[in-house]
DNA sequence: TCATAATCGAGACGGTACGTCCCGTCTTCCT
DNA sequence: AGGAAGACGGGACGTACCGTCTCGATTATGA
């Protein structure tokens, strides 16, 4: 049963989810608050209520839309948790709330900060805990940077993703999560010697 | 003795350097045509005449400031180039055409393409005759996807850069590098040494 | 004794009073309901409940400031009496709800209707029974139109208010009232020749 | 043989002429800037770079519809010239611009200023030729103050019009100028034959 | 050497969206 | 239950720039 919202709270999700539908088919630049206060029929005033910028506006839709992904299962490997992690990651660049995310990001400072706060360094600290985990059941090596290990894996995908205008694949992200555990793995050749 | 310019050419390289002075205090989306073509003591027109929008300008402004950047040297080791490259890499970003090109590339796909073609393609393919060098010279193993390795090496500078909002320093980049170098060095002095 | 007003006729003459107090300050086309309702310490809604326009509003402040003026005096001369009707509407023309509520008869012709005969018409009535008391004293004579030697005297006042932006002062209206009364005078040279 | 005028001229005629035109279907608070420019076919901005506010725009609309109304014939007697003038300023009021611009005039002491300065004044002086001429002629006193005459000529017409809402017949004015010479005029033909 | 054309600066222009103000209505919550 | 408080959809404001378009003044040449 859906709780019946207040009507400030209606009107937040559906100008949220104008600006996810508009910017499927334009890009960020291009949206403007007054196409996003026709599509939800709203006055303009009730979305400058609430957001200040634009910026802010998108921001909220990108984090409205993502909040429930990228949970992970440490009963997997390892392996299979950075695959999985960086296939939902793809998934949500894809979008087109995805890519004016990271547009904004790039431009604004501050939505870079809040981007990072608020966003990335929570999923971070989850994903360490991966990399503790694969430490604990003894997959790999405890002598690393793990903040390093975690830009080789989450770099490559969005450097792909906004330079090459290339969302990777299934095989681009095992060869990636492969090539970065032979340099933590405990298979690894170099370190077996050891 | 300086070559005397033709008008035109004397107008645009005026041009490209109001507009990369002019993103040094401000960002893209704030920066304007008239505002360029006032600083450049030039009529819109003349803007208008060799660049059809703003990302153009902006592009052409960043291949202009960066034309004679990258070199290497393969006398040195796979490792001291990657460094050198990086280092580089980081001192183009952190000017504000840097990080304006950037936000070009994130929003349009026809600058990113361009973008790819005219400015990372040629330098990948110099980048990848590092690694051939280090393969050549047994540096490191021939076994491995060249592709995914630069991207183990770009991408984390772009991804701290854009998201983080961080110029990498030079210790990360060489524990970056490192890293990388782990996942595909023979057991060559440099390593075992560790 | 004061009767105790109800909460609504408290209400009303609240609302009325703000509004006259911010004429005082700022033009009609400046005055704003919301800036009544805040002054008046009552919700819009209160305000909209009585009055459907803010013409309405302000015309009901200009009776409620006016309403017991213009009051004349049988025993004293025509003249006398004419000097004193004139400047009462020079002091009432003078503040800043006089201004406004011509400013609204002159744009909208309902309230010039009920400018008219709310508050003109009666007045005029009383004023022709200064006219005829002179006429019955023997002061003047009989045979004009009364309406036109009203507007001649009212009129002036009103064009150099509004189009001159000069309140008239006592000289003023006393060789005014002497020049009308020359017209129908029982000492206008033109008539004792009769 | 007409001139052509250049481009900015023609639309500054043309955005008058819209103006104009709007006044005559609706009233000065309901103009809307955006209307006019709508209509005459302009963007906002060739408006307000050439009219501050509103207000000068109506102003300059009414100077441009009347610049050539008002003249008068110094061979027809001084009553003849009145009743002309009056009739001719009755004709004015008559058009929606005539009612706007002095909805405004009551409104805005600037734009009070400037009628009087660059429309009433020059007219009032003409009009004093009149009075002049009819002293000339013999055909009135010259022992008193023309400001006020015409006060009570002019006073009466605007006061009808804005208060009473009613543009004065030419019965009215015939009436109205006897009445205001008969307080001036020596016993000429004209008065004796009454 | 000069007229004749090409080029360019300056900025007016029609237009879009901005972010704000206030309208008149509607909803919520407190007294 | 009534009213203050203020959120709401809406419309116009006056501004900033867009990209296009005249318009002279300044070059710059080739007759």
């Amino acid at each position: 049963m859906t709780v019946p919202k207040k009507k400030g709270a209606r009107n937040k999700s559906e100008i949220l989810g104008a600006t996810i539908e508009l910017l499927e088919s334009i890009n960020y630049s291009s949206l403007t608050i007054e196409a996003v206060a026709a599509r939800s029929s709203v006055g303009k005033t009730t979305i400058y209520r609430w957001w200040k910028h634009k910026s802010d506006l998108v921001f909220d839709a990108f984090i409205a839309k993502t909040e429930t992904l990228f949970e992970f299962d440490l009963t997997k490997s390892t392996y299979e948790n950075f695959v999985q992690q960086l296939l939902t990651l793809t998934s949500v660049l894809k979008s087109g709330i995805g890519r004016a995310v990271l547009t904004v990001v790039a431009e604004e400072k501050e939505i870079a900060a809040k981007f990072l706060n608020d966003y990335l360094t929570p999923r971070r600290v989850e994903t360490k805990k991966i990399l503790q985990a694969g430490v604990d059941k003894g997959e790999i090596q405890d002598n690393f940077d793990f903040g390093i290990i975690l830009d080789m894996l989450y770099g490559p995908i969005y450097f792909k993703f906004i330079l090459f205008n290339r969302i990777p694949d299934q095989a681009y992200i095992e060869s990636l999560v492969t090539q970065v555990m032979k340099g933590i793995g405990l298979n690894n050749p170099l370190y077996l010697e050891e």
